[in-house]
DNA sequence: AAAACGATCTACT
DNA sequence: GTAGATCGTTTTG
């Protein structure tokens, strides 16, 4: 029978991201990022992460110092850094002590429960395209601007958890792991040969 | 007040 | 693989 994950998953807790955020940017790729209201509950494995560095990273929100919307990014480890562009979501974990502003934004996760309710909040059908992309996994999980700040660690509406055997999100095959620097001194990581990560570029690696 | 700029997406080849 | 859309925020005049 189904299980539900929040039974056999436990919730991620802080001192996973109290850590170098290119470790925690690599450890999360398998995870599972879980969303529930009251319409239910949506899963997702993360396939793709992208780490800004506290220091020296001019690609980072964090880059010019404290202001009021990157606020989040100075604050806790394990809460959630949420930031609108071209009208759109990007969702962030906050890594690191607090006062150090680094994070890690989720890029791309793969449908495995609640697929259903990403369809009728994406409107579309192509299980590819649900939460492939930033803003896409953000509309997918109705993560809006209301999450920025959230604490990720308590199990409740949203969450990261661990993909602990045994559940029936459980990674079947061993992940193998792509890493690739990219400018600004931003690192990505993706599994290889996932289809549901966000561009061209990781695909071909 | 206007222009430029993005941690992007969709549609289409 | 890429042109065009998109819109809030920042920069410029």
């Amino acid at each position: 029978m189904s299980r539900r994950p929040s039974s056999h998953s436990g919730a991620l807790e802080q001192h996973f991201f109290a850590r170098d955020v290119t470790v925690v940017a690599r450890d999360l790729i398998g995870m599972l990022l879980c969303r529930r209201n009251r319409r239910g509950l949506t899963v997702g494995r993360i396939a793709e992460t992208e780490a800004y560095l506290a220091q020296g990273d001019s690609a980072s929100h964090s880059f010019n110092g404290i202001n009021r919307k990157n606020a989040s990014m100075f604050g806790p480890p394990g809460r959630a850094y949420i930031y609108t562009i071209h009208a759109r979501q990007c969702f962030n974990i906050v890594t690191e002590l607090t006062g150090v502003a680094s994070a890690v934004l989720i890029r791309a996760v793969e449908p495995m429960h609640g697929i259903r309710l990403m369809e009728q909040r994406r409107s579309t059908c192509i299980k590819r395209d649900l939460c492939r992309g930033p803003a896409r996994l953000c509309e997918a999980f109705d993560t809006g601007g209301d999450f920025d700040g959230w604490d990720l660690t308590r199990q409740c509406r949203l969450w990261v958890a661990t993909d602990s055997a045994g559940d029936d999100f459980r990674i079947s095959n061993s992940p193998r792991i792509g890493v690739t620097s990219a400018k600004d001194a931003r690192l990505r990581f993706f599994l290889t040969g996932n289809k549901f990560v966000s561009g061209p570029k990781a695909l071909n690696r």
